[in-house]
DNA sequence: GGGTAGCGGGG
DNA sequence: GTGTACGCTACCC
């Protein structure tokens, strides 16, 4: 048997023989190969719970499910016992599941909307972008691959050796296109340029025309382009493609022109074309085997801005204008063949770099929640954060031998958006005046403080009227009651994520070595990130945990608290003149040689 | 006020 | 793909 350390960048599943074969796609971490990794002996599953155990039993056999265990899990603080049903293919659970939970034995049944690569990421507990050990052998099998690409076949568990790579090799990518009827369209407008830049230096911008530009390459034809585009991605070989705005214009673009022209583009590492997958209301682009960045969606998560052009957010960045040519003029520099077209060469290129300049400043974060939520970057690039932290919890469930709660159907989402919204934080008009010796008082991540104080979780609200006062902490505004004991499941995350804050900052402050430093500064960006938005999370209508008790208790007591603070300043000396939410500013109105 | 249509980024 | 989906603002009645 051999053994081979990767980088995990990619996961998915393939179909041979009927069965699932899962793929883990990766690099050696020691000779840059290329490495597809197999597992053929991965399952699917789903929970049940049975109103009758033995006749659910006999009935799910008769159905032909016969691989069939008991497991206690915990749902919601009380513990349980479910049929684990093993099947044999991920896409027979969707068309099971129906069946199953319509038996009158059946009274619910869980975890069967997981998909099938995260739930191998899951319950092997391996982190894409960490470096992973494998035990095999090189063994062919039949996927349709580049020449370079090591085939691995998995005869043990992958181990997750914690190990984390802090440079990534990054390459993005830009598109410019002729546009003399307004916005372009595939079918008739042909890509003039295509820009590329690397960080590790690498430039390049590809096009039919030439230029005295040393980072010009002239190709005959457009075919020829696209051709040569793929070829640089595979010698570059990135652990991550950058565009900005790709999931929906570059990448769509690039397929259309290429099914257009009826040339292929073999850019993933199986050979295999973009692929568009919905998610929500747009697209993302896949290619296999590597992982593509959109930027625009990195931005809009991390920035606060009032527009999100690239210009935009390099100059909120950096500080620095861009190159700048009109959008609807291109065609005009393109076909000035003059200084115009110059200047639309250097203005590709600049999109490509600083699109590089940004992806070198955002995605650490990114990668640094890649690591903490555990599923793939791909993924997580995409995701909100209120997904992040139910992904974040599935894993964390898992660990725990908690049951996963299902997602609220369309009925459930329908009430839960329709009902009252939960009351915010405490706010104090300002007032008005000038004010001298201004103070700021504010809470230290208020929320993950009221939520851990209260132990305020699913499965710890009660009802229960025969419970002593000292056995609960009453909510203030409301009847709501948490029992004190024992810890709740989202509570304790927390702990755990400020408690691992607390460590990864001091790693921080106590390193020497510039890169690991700012590593461990994403990390714990990434923590408080997690922590901060676990009391949304309880009021997003999809989220499985969603508890509108819990953020309505949750935001009672953060009123009450900076209540209770600005009243207690006020016997220092203060004046509070305005607060909002976990903060306030107050005067100083006492004698200051006191 | 409640409801829905439209839009973002990209060229 | 163990598919089915955002969140805000403008404008309408």
């Amino acid at each position: 048997m051999e053994t081979k350390t990767i980088v995990l960048n990619d996961i998915d599943y393939i179909t041979r023989d009927e069965k699932p074969v899962i793929r883990l796609f990766g690099r050696d971490s020691k000779t840059n190969e290329n490495v597809i990794a197999y597992d053929t002996t991965f399952k699917p599953y789903l929970y049940i719970l049975p109103n009758n155990l033995d006749e659910c039993l006999v009935e799910l056999r008769q159905l032909g499910i016969d691989d069939l265990e008991l497991e206690d899990k915990i749902d919601i603080g009380v513990k349980r016992e479910y049929i684990k049903a093993t099947l044999i293919h991920p896409q027979e659970v969707p068309k099971l599941r129906d069946i199953i939970r319509e038996l009158p034995t059946v009274r619910e049944i869980r975890e069967y909307d997981i998909p099938f690569y995260r739930r191998y990421l899951i319950d092997k507990q391996i982190t894409p972008t960490n470096v992973i050990e494998i035990h095999g052998k090189t063994q062919d099998m039949d996927f349709d691959v580049d020449d370079d690409v090591i085939i691995f076949k998995l005869e043990e568990n992958p181990i997750d050796t914690k190990e984390i790579v802090n440079q990534n090799k990054i390459l993005s990518f830009d598109i410019e296109v002729y546009n003399a009827e307004g916005m372009p369209s595939a079918k008739k407008d042909a890509i003039i340029m295509m820009s590329l830049c690397g960080n590790n230096g690498f430039k390049k911008v590809l096009s039919t025309k030439k230029s005295s530009k040393d980072f010009v390459e002239t190709l005959p034809t457009e075919e020829d382009m696209l051709k040569r585009f793929v070829e640089i991605i595979k010698e570059e070989n990135p652990d991550m493609l950058v565009g900005y705005n790709s999931d929906n214009f570059d990448l769509p673009y690039i397929k259309e022109r290429a099914d257009t022209l009826n040339i292929k583009l073999p850019l993933g590492i199986d050979k295999s074309s973009i692929k568009f997958i919905k998610r929500g209301f747009n697209n993302a682009g896949l290619i296999r085997g590597r992982v593509h960045v959109d930027l625009y969606l990195l931005v809009r998560q991390y920035m606060n801005l009032d527009r999100y052009t690239l210009e935009r957010v390099y100059k909120e960045l950096f500080d620095i204008e861009k190159i700048d040519v009109p959008g609807d003029k291109i065609f005009e520099y393109w076909d000035s063949d003059n200084e115009l077209l110059e200047k639309l060469f250097d203005y590709s290129m600049d999109d490509a770099i600083t699109t590089t300049e940004i992806a070198d400043k955002l995605t650490p974060l990114t990668v640094a929640q890649t690591r903490l939520v555990g599923q793939p970057l791909f993924d997580i690039a995409r995701m909100t954060t209120g997904q992040m932290v139910e992904w974040y919890l599935i894993w964390k469930a898992f660990e725990k031998n908690n049951i996963i709660p299902n997602k609220p159907t369309t009925n459930e989402y329908t009430q839960r958006r329709s009902s009252k919204k939960v009351a915010g934080g405490y706010v104090k008009e300002p007032e008005k005046g000038l004010f001298e010796h201004i103070a700021y008082l504010d809470f230290k991540s208020l929320y993950p403080s009221v939520i851990i104080a209260q132990n305020i979780s699913p499965d710890t609200i009660t009802t229960d009227d025969t419970l002593d006062e000292s056995e609960y902490h009453l909510c203030p505004e409301s009847d709501y009651k948490f029992l004190k004991e024992p810890k709740g499941f989202i509570p304790s995350i927390i702990g755990y994520i400020l408690d691992e804050r607390q460590r990864i900052k001091k790693l921080m402050y106590e390193e020497t070595v510039p890169e690991q430093k700012k590593a461990y500064d994403f990390e714990q960006q990434g923590l408080k990130r997690l922590a901060n938005s676990m009391f949304g999370a309880y009021g997003y209508a999809r989220f499985r945990w969603y508890k509108k008790e819990c953020a309505a208790a949750i935001t009672a007591w953060g009123r009450e608290y900076i209540q209770d603070a600005m009243k207690k300043s006020e016997e220092y000396g203060f004046k509070p003149i305005y607060a909002d939410t976990d903060g306030f500013y107050a005067t100083y109105i006492g004698n200051l040689d006191d």
